[in-house]
DNA sequence: CAGTGGGTTGCACATTTGTGCAACGCTTGC
DNA sequence: GCAAGCGTTGCACAAATGTGCAACCCACTG
């Protein structure tokens, strides 16, 4: 069956209107929802169609509709564990409300985040989700008034316009410091990265600011990029100082695991008897028997579900003030995950 | 700057050509390298663009050249480390070559391969890299009719018509065998999964068959989906028989470090001393201090590289045979990786 | 001064699809 | 038997863009 000539080329409604006798308003209509077709012709249609291998060409539907179902993620470090599970949950959830998601990839150059919103102007997308970097602002306005949606995840930049879904990182920080100050830590170490991004300077910020509150004084080392290997060098300095820390805050899960191995593998320390340590993210390495971390959940499947129904709706812009059109900004509760890195009390 | 009408609706090359005093032909040909259009006309559209937020639609352009410029990644599992290092890799190079990746996540259903291959149709993508799943030959075939390249990787099936890169899973496969056979191992066990893809059944077979040319007989476990989980089941039951290997191939890293993590937490074994392990994919982890894994490196970056060449080349459809027109295969090696896991000779 | 040539420009048509409108045919009721 | 009504069909136009062709203008040359 499926006998195809070597056409080399995509198949046209008109063709499949010619092998089965009808005209092409005929075919459209086989293929568009609610449109009506008597069932014999419908049926010659879909015949041909088979036949020919044709597929509703979307790019010029969505001249007609405004709507491209095409949906923008832009991201960097993809290959994290933590940014390639929220690309599988939310590519996940797009595809069940009928959209696809168009991945753009930021790694590399710091302007090709402009070169990314570009992208999704010019393949004329529903939306885009931006989950690392800052685009520039004039940008964000050309896509909003283009009809797009823009959602910026966990970067709580204060611009307005854009919608935004963040996660309550600086209070997670502050539990994370009274977790470790009621196991009865008292020299604890921050570990972060270089990268400066906003939720992890708001988590610094909330552990350090609980930490004065309870008078105590906390350092902040930043040994290199988010990652395992930055984890581990800020362990090899801190641990070899004459003052060794009794707890480390790792503003991510992967810091944290190369934290720990430092601490095991190059000092011999055991965790948590010499060493209380938390995390961020839960990662699925976080919950690996040979790390058993302490850390607190990003709420990936709300953040997908919450995109799902930002875009589903109706058109909310029942406001629409001339000036700023504030976008909408929710917040997720990141909750602590007990496991075995931090001393019961 | 940038005063814009709050329109709702994306600029089209008609207002520009309005605002900019020309025809709506100066401002195509004005976005159209190597069109000839006056400076002083040139600057005047980039002037009027600019202050209106307008972007070329890929969308209609795609309807006259036969180049969307999109390519469809499909695949399951993309929170993988594996995989989700392939889509980086990809999405780079692809982004490097002025394509955009539009990926399709075929986790759950079993016939969501199928729909993938519509989608992939339905967007008019130059190309589609299935990395994971069986597409339907008859889509495939489709496909190629159409136009598009068809690449799978790491898929071994034998169907002809789409092009398709490989890694030489048994050759390494046969020398991990060699490896853990020299180094003293006589009871090896291998640990792979129900997932029963082409390149992990020929893991299998290739260390199989390396075993009983060296006159021993390899017990293959599978104690659920590729992972982590899996991994540390296998562990479990296989070192709590009386007869406790003294060596695992394992068919994935993520499999090795549950593996390992049984070993060494449920059984207080040490690695390598009272047990080897092999692993395959060299993800990050495999390198991390708590694991050192000795594995086979996935030659990702030779993949995403091979992969542009093929779009890249202007038609190489020399041979058009009338029925079969066998694509190109190619086959990469995948290179030991020392580390610690297998005892020194 | 007239003719030629080269660079620009605009018209019109092409790409593929959805849809309003009018016409067509068939059935049903009087 | 005829008219009304309803479902179906095709024509023509819409969407945003690229491009061949002819016309245009300007400058240069004989």
């Amino acid at each position: 069956m499926s006998e195809m000539k070597p056409g080399r080329s995509f198949v046209s409604a008109q063709q499949v209107a010619e092998l089965a006798g009808v005209s092409r308003s005929a075919v459209s209509r086989t293929f568009t929802d609610g449109a009506s077709v008597s069932e014999t012709t419908r049926k010659k249609v879909l015949e041909a169609a088979e036949q020919l291998g044709y597929h509703v060409n979307h790019l010029a539907r969505s001249l007609i509709h405004e709507d491209s179902g095409i949906v923008c993620l832009i991201g960097a470090d993809i290959n994290t564990p933590y940014h390639s599970r929220l690309l599988d949950a939310i590519t996940r959830r797009l595809q069940a409300i009928n959209r696809v998601a168009m991945v753009i990839n930021t790694s590399g150059d710091s302007d090709s985040v402009e070169a990314a919103l570009r992208q999704t102007l010019n393949y004329r997308a529903n939306a885009t989700i931006v989950l690392s970097g800052t685009p520039p602002a004039s940008l964000i306005n050309t896509c909003i008034n283009s009809g797009q949606h823009v959602i910026l995840i966990n970067r709580d930049d204060h611009l307005d316009g854009p919608e935004s879904i963040t996660v309550d990182n600086g209070v997670a920080a502050r539990e994370a410091f009274h977790m470790l100050h009621r196991a009865g830590c008292r020299r604890i170490a921050v570990v972060s990265s270089q990268a400066g991004t906003p939720s992890l300077v708001a988590r610094e910020r909330g552990f350090e600011e609980a930490a004065r509150e309870a008078g105590l004084a906390v350092t902040i080392t930043r040994a290199g990029p988010t990652g395992y290997g930055a984890g581990f060098e800020a362990g090899r300095l801190l641990l070899s100082g004459s003052e060794r820390p009794d707890a480390a805050f790792c503003v991510t899960d992967l810091l944290a695991c190369g934290f720990m191995d430092a601490a095991r593998v190059e000092f011999g320390m055991n965790v948590p008897t010499d060493l209380c340590v938390v995390g961020f993210d839960d990662i699925e390495q976080a919950g690996w028997a040979s790390y058993q971390l302490t850390t607190f959940r990003q709420p990936i499947a709300q953040i997908a579900e919450h995109i799902t129904t930002l875009l589903d709706s109706d058109n909310p812009d029942v406001v629409n003030g001339p000036g700023a059109a504030s976008g909408s900004r929710v917040c997720f509760h990141a909750a602590p995950v007990w496991r075995r890195t931090v001393r019961p009390k």
